[in-house]
DNA sequence: TCTGGGGTCCTAGGACCC
DNA sequence: TCTGGGGTCCTAGGACCC
């Protein structure tokens, strides 16, 4: 049987979840901050249409969006990570067969539904708009990257009313010619710019091109994106969450970083977030990754980035062992002298908390058995009490070089002291 | 003053081994 | 004048995604 998938879309994600608590704002521009309130990184319909343009930062646009009684957001992940839940539960309500893709996209596999897609497409972004305020687009097709496709050509064209099955559609290949080549999923800015200066300038000119030619210069990925666009699917359909092969936690800072001492808390600080991520899903890390780096826009100033890994003797998930190689790393990678912008850690070698090889020659200090019950404490108390209620003394207090989100949305569904009040 | 953060996969080329 | 050849593993970097 032929495969039919459904790509569910939420719009201009973010934007719509501050709307969804503000009725106010229905109607009006809205636009939501990247973290430091840096630039700007998702945008209402109405922002789209007066041109504020995707990543702009936002110091320079700033005083338009004033003029124009834009509303604007920094960002709040607690509540987007929150009505991202919501809608992926009204999803498998529907559909027993869901890929969470990102926090605002699933694949739902469609094969042999029953009433026709596009009927199973609307009633599906009815439910989940009157349940959770969240508009979504639905395109169907039978690859993934057709249903990409198929859910693009719903969202810009008014007449398909945020839904469009590409298997019924009379005339397929318009809709492949009306999709510009970057706009292909898996097409990059990169592929795209080569592309269109040889003329194949949309999606119908390059589903022409031969498969040869495009494995050569754009990889087995290209060859994907080439054979999903004549109908074969060549990409896996994964239910469940997968776990991550790394993890990374790292931050531009609220102020510019001079110290050491600064340096050595903002790592404690996101390492501690790192290992939180890591026992999440359950796995163990035997490399950390840290990283550093001046302001690359400051041209006049001397740059310097750089990254080390550390091995460590063993796998394991104890964030004081994290936190000590961590700074020991930045230690030996910071030089005084310049003015760092941002730092980062990385977590990788990854395997399941169960079942992983022991080093038998190293002493496994972190594995003494009171340190699990002792991680899992410190989780809980955070979990019930609020992120950092325990915390790591290495992270320090002041915290001077902490991130900006002045124009932060309360937390409406995660935090009870920031409810929506009524009346 | 002010320019995000977190991921995946592929390939080429070097190191190393026999 | 004039290099051996072939395999595996690892890493850095590129390209892509949201």
């Amino acid at each position: 049987m032929p495969k039919s998938y459904a790509l569910i879309d939420c719009n201009n994600f973010y934007a719509s979840c501050e709307r969804a608590f503000r009725p106010d704002l229905v109607g009006r521009p809205v636009v939501v901050l990247s973290n430091n309130d840096g630039c700007v990184i998702a945008r209402s319909n109405e922002a789209k249409d007066m041109g504020v343009p995707m990543g702009a930062p936002y110091y320079k646009c700033r005083s338009m969006l004033e003029r124009r009684g834009v509303a604007v957001f920094s960002s709040n992940y607690a509540l987007y990570g929150d009505m991202s839940a919501r809608v992926m539960k009204i999803l498998t309500r529907f559909c027993p067969e869901v890929e969470i893709y990102s926090i605002d996209e699933a694949f739902c596999d469609l094969t042999g539904i029953q009433g026709g897609a596009e009927a199973f497409g609307r009633k599906l972004r009815a439910t989940v708009h009157a349940w959770t305020g969240i508009p979504v687009s639905v395109g169907v097709g039978p690859t993934k990257t057709l249903a990409k496709l198929a859910n693009r050509f719903a969202k810009k064209q008014e007449r398909c009313r945020g839904v469009f099955d590409f298997g019924a559609s009379p005339a397929p290949d318009l809709v492949l010619q009306w999709t510009e080549i970057g706009d292909v999923w898996g097409i990059g800015p990169r592929h795209a710019k080569r592309l269109r200066k040889m003329g194949v300038t949309n999606a119908l000119k390059f589903r022409e091109l031969k498969r040869n030619w495009v494995k050569k210069k754009m990889t087995v990925a290209g060859l994907q994106t080439l054979l999903e666009l004549r109908g074969w699917p060549c990409l896996d359909f994964a239910m469940g969450p997968v776990g991550k092969k790394t993890i990374v936690s790292s931050r531009s800072f609220g102020h510019p970083v001079t110290s050491l001492e600064d340096m050595l808390e903002a790592t404690a600080k996101y390492m501690t977030r790192a290992v939180e991520k890591l026992r999440k899903q359950r796995s163990v890390a035997s490399i950390i990754h840290v990283s550093l780096e001046t302001n690359r826009f400051k041209l006049g100033e001397p740059q310097y980035s750089d990254t080390l890994s550390i091995p460590l003797a063993i796998s394991t998930s104890h964030t004081p062992t994290f936190i000590r190689a961590a700074q020991a790393g930045m230690e030996r990678l910071f030089k005084e002298g310049y003015t760092y912008k941002k730092c980062g850690v990385m977590l990788s070698g990854l395997e399941p908390e169960h079942g992983r090889w022991l080093n038998l020659l190293a002493l496994p200090p972190a594995h003494r058995p009171s340190d699990k019950p002792l991680m899992q404490a410190v989780d809980n108390c955070n979990t019930k009490w609020g992120r950092d209620t325990v915390a790591f003394a290495a992270s320090g207090i002041r915290q001077g070089w902490k991130m900006k989100r002045e124009m932060r949305s309360p937390r409406y569904t995660t935090v009870w002291d920031e409810i929506l009040q009524v009346g």
